[in-house]
DNA sequence: GAGTAATCGAGACGGTACGTCAAGTCTTGTT
DNA sequence: AACAAGACTTGACGTACCGTCTCGATTACTC
């Protein structure tokens, strides 16, 4: 079946890329508040309806947004667990912690969580701006959880272990300290992290390890 | 040694109350957004002025307030690490679960994050709310903090975890769940996290432990 | 020449006619303080802003309102400059007598100049709103002044005399007695004044006037 | 009989003078508006209080500040009504101009009318302000006036002149281009405002008059 | 010299309005 | 239809200044 033909004039793509860009940009100069929908459509040369028919709320263009800026993270399944994990997560902070910087003055030290944290009130703000949100975390997250689920069924891990509740373990101590106890995330950290997470359940793997 | 001898009229402590008072309930009724300064001034029969001088943004205002609801949790170090745990994540759990209600109507059943997240966002926001944010947390995990110092002291925990990440993998489940994907947080779970974060660590305890 | 391609949404005209209308009422109800320009847009059922992007300060709103209500004060030239100049001067005087009542109530008596100094001291404050009143009253006044070099130019004037310097004697002294001394300002002051200020000018007339 | 014995502390002169001072100094700097008590007391090293016991209200200190530097323009009656009445004029009209020019840039050239302009306004506001402005008007035209009177009585002026309505016109010339028209008051103008108001009716004098 | 009473400095307070800002909608004429 | 431009509504924000008040500390006069 054919789609339904449109009519009129169609929508321009060239200004959702110009839309994105400049709010890309305001973004990272300014931070969520001071960030003004106005000056977005300023910079982009486009008109205020323009960009609400397509994103009906600022919050929305914040998580299109970010969306966007999400690289992909690359998940390889070496076999061995915990190299993968760390791997993983190292890119995910890595990733968080540019997120932090954005809007602020190279010289500020403060150790705030900056766009995510908007991120995260914009989901609790509106019901369809938190699926969007968490929909993105789960496409994000699947790649991981399957890895786990792998090594669990390789006996790298314990059979009774939750995937899920592992994995929360994991992300769930990135986040923690960069929105609430705002302590630094290095790789340091990460590697004792995931260390201590897979002590004792890795400790007598079916499967020797290269470690 | 003389306190220093206050000059001018001082506070009225009275009108502290009334704002924080006024300020609660317009929260639980509304929600963060949809939270007037100006309404709060209204209910506490208080000048604007009055309030601004004392917290000089919305957000300061909520830091505040939420400081003050924070119920302190107890937390009893009975030598069973396992039970103690439990016991403390569940109330803060439950805490939680409280706050994200904050300003939703009964029948709502989106599961956001609520106030947690404003307070997050206002961290990220304001340094110095940032910095009150997280004393916060840091008080109030101080008790359980040392509850696993204490563990690792007697044999409970090897001796290689660090108390501060395995907090974090803790307490960072919850807010992960609770901030980013969402998904509900019941007794069940805080026992299997609880579980798994000891798992292996616990298993070959140096001393018996009571269960 | 086609006229300047108009873009985007036309002010409202009908936006401004109820701002003025509302604003008109409020002045004449209370005076110029007690006169809130949130008021006024609430009363013209207009946001703040519409009123604000057409004057941004209450002054200006004054100015704009005060020359929408100057009625355009007829001045005939019967050949009798005397008799000219009383009815012209009469109607000033029963103008700015109207003004002065504005805001107070029926009974109070003072002798006070009410919006005419506020308008001034507005045109003291703003250079532009100055320009404004000042090309108010330059337009008001450009027939009264044509009016003397009339009479002077067939003789009912001494040669010497400046039309202008006559016409601030004439003016004056109304605005002076309104703004200054306070004193009232009846139909036989003007008369004496008149009288006063052509004495001698007009006792040997080039050509006979009607009385 | 003894004045009623005062009972307390006796109000202190040295703030009296300190507040006018700082008051005075404030109003050069800024103008009226912009001239703001809070900052008065502080530049005065005053409390608040002090000030409002002696003026209980902005515009009353405005008057009383502004009666103070009001200099005593010295009347002398030589005999020769326009002379003296042109250096009298003369002295006000250099007195408009330096207060007009009150709270302004240098660079400045709008034509204001500042702070006579204000003063008059406050006049209007307050009733007891209004009688105070007219009190000091009054006292100061009463020398000028009799000046008049003694020119009537001698026969420089014709008999059914009134010296009020004359003084009208010269006084309210002046205040008319301060406030109204804001056209510039040079001593030429004052001297041919003179010229036309004593023309004819000093053209037969009884007493010939030195030019 | 111990009251008593008013003043003083400091600064918080209630109140009122101001002017601003940003979000999201609506109305033009144009493409 | 979508678009650019820009006016519009709504709602809140944070500020400014006024004039009042409440402290504790002075500073006189009086008894």
């Amino acid at each position: 079946m054919a789609p339904p033909a449109r009519r009129g004039r169609p929508r321009s793509e060239d200004a959702d890329a110009r839309i994105l860009q400049a709010a890309h940009a305001l973004l990272v100069e300014r931070g969520y508040d001071r960030f003004a929908i106005d000056e977005v459509a300023g910079r982009a040369a486009v008109a205020k309806t323009t960009l609400y028919r397509r994103w009906p709320t600022k919050d929305h263009l914040l998580v299109a947004l970010v969306a966007k800026l999400q690289d992909d993270v690359e998940v390889a399944d070496t076999g061995n667990i915990r190299h993968d994990l760390t791997v993983y997560l190292t890119a995910i902070a890595t990733g968080l912690d540019r997120m932090r910087r954005v809007g602020r003055d190279a010289g500020e030290t403060d150790r705030s969580a900056g766009v995510v944290a908007e991120l995260v009130a914009a989901a609790a703000r509106h019901p369809d701006v938190g699926d969007a949100v968490r929909g993105m975390f789960a496409r994000r997250n699947a790649l991981p959880l399957t890895l786990l689920d792998h090594a669990r069924a390789r006996g790298a891990l314990p059979a009774g272990t939750s995937s899920e509740v592992l994995f929360d373990q994991l992300a769930g101590a990135l986040y923690y300290r960069l929105l609430v106890t705002g302590r630094p995330i290095g790789a340091d950290y990460v590697e004792q992290l995931v260390d201590q997470v897979l002590t004792g359940t890795t400790a007598t793997p079916t499967h020797p390890e290269r470690t």
